[in-house]
DNA sequence: CGAGAGGTTGACTTGCGTCAATGAACGTGG
DNA sequence: CCACGTTCATTGACGCAAGTCAACCTCTCG
């Protein structure tokens, strides 16, 4: 279905408007923690160059691989994989990006996007000019900082996600998302997940589709993975990391 | 025969002295590449902590994950394993060090360590306090952007890495580790290589010895490899990318 | 010379990919 | 409202790549 569009740059998210960074809690609390919120309001009020929100469905592409949008993304909600091709066409799970990650951020250094952003679950998402980066950086010296922070941070706990979910039979690999999974939607409740379609489940896992399936359905004849509604799921947490652990 | 010091930060590298920094290539080209000789001479004669290099053997750490020396390397020859240990005890390569490479850089941040780091061939680093650092950026503020800036393209190239080795059958990952080991320690002649023993080799691309063992004698069998001397190959560069791409 | 480490090779086993058939869910158009 | 096509999930049968286990070889070093 996309297969012929994975090289071009074309995907058409909804743009949702210019949202209210002056009070906006990702950056709010991430980015300008020591900054009050008037002195927020003059830096968001003095950009040149307008941030935009936008939401994306699931398989779109926030960005592609090679491309040269003079922007990065703060993700506000949903999981973003950031992937390459191989040769053959399969594509490879590099890293995984969350809800308050930052994403895209080679473009700073002038680098070509390093790979393709696609949307597992509907994403929303703040689409950052470079420039207002740059703008920002130049008036407050910390921000950059900052910033690259929060960069790195996030590529430490991608090591923990590819660690986890790329290690192990597939039994242990399922296990290990819906863990992961139910941990960042978290509902409150610590036993509930929703979870991706069978596609992206796979890719994540680098397995195929009739894997995750059977997988699945052992899961759920144990009686350690039950079907709610739509995606959604209920597990029992102790049997399944039980499960993870011996099989 | 490391198992059990795998928890520990002991291992003993040698100490080979004071390195003359104002004319290092790789700090010079890559750091400071603005600046004049004497201007570095200045720079490093500054320095209230000292910066020392070291050799590491084969299988030793440079520093090991969790640990929170106040120091960052910088890979001045030699191959560096990142590699993180599952609860099994088995280790994952999540990334790889090679000349010029500076890991480590965590430390920055003020977080530990966030993998083991060890030698996979001999290997000879600068150990960097971050002090040094830190005062090197408050006198040069372009010079923690560089840092950063160099470290995500270290970061980037990694991937590329994981990408070819950690995809594909046995001999495709053999083959591919062939011809990047190739690039990274050219000697002048395109199509020979220093190969690591089995047990690197295997861990690197999260197979068994014995795969290992069998994708080389294929090779050979097939004339695209040839023994030479100790750890030294050769090889028929065509013919390996032809085998890469078929089987 | 013997012990130990690392590499090689063979026989066996198995997890998982491949292929193919069937079923369930959903939208569209008559 | 039903018929049909399309897409995605499920299940079974089969084969193979690679892990496991074990024997043996080679080299080094004390």
């Amino acid at each position: 279905m996309n297969q012929k569009l994975q090289n071009l740059c074309v995907d058409r998210p909804t743009w949702l408007g210019r949202p209210d960074c002056a009070h906006c809690d990702v950056l709010h609390d991430v980015l300008f923690d020591g900054l009050s919120d008037s002195e927020l309001g003059t830096i968001f009020g003095g950009l040149y160059e307008p941030i935009d929100e936008f939401s994306f469905e699931e398989g779109v592409a926030l960005y592609r691989e090679g491309c040269e949008d003079n922007a990065v993304y703060t993700i506000r909600s949903g999981l973003v994989k950031l992937v390459r091709y191989l040769p053959d066409g399969r594509e490879r799970i590099i890293r995984l990006g969350k809800t308050a990650d930052s994403i895209g951020l080679e473009r700073l250094h002038g680098r070509p996007y390093g790979h393709t952003a696609i949307a597992v679950q509907r994403v929303t998402a703040c689409r950052i000019p470079v420039e207002v980066l740059k703008q920002l950086d130049a008036e407050h010296p910390s921000f950059y900082r900052k910033l690259m922070e929060r960069w790195a941070t996030g590529l430490f706990q991608a090591d923990d996600y590819i660690m986890m979910l790329l290690s192990g039979t597939v039994k242990q690999r399922i296990a290990h998302l819906i863990e992961w999974l139910s941990e960042i939607t978290d509902d409150g409740d610590g036993s509930t997940v929703v979870l991706l379609n069978g596609k992206n489940t796979a890719a994540m896992l680098d397995i195929t589709v009739e894997s995750v399936s059977r997988a699945l359905a052992d899961l759920k004849r144990r009686n350690i993975l039950r079907h709610v509604a739509g995606d959604r799921y209920q597990f029992d947490a102790s049997a399944l990391r039980e499960y993870a652990s011996t099989d």
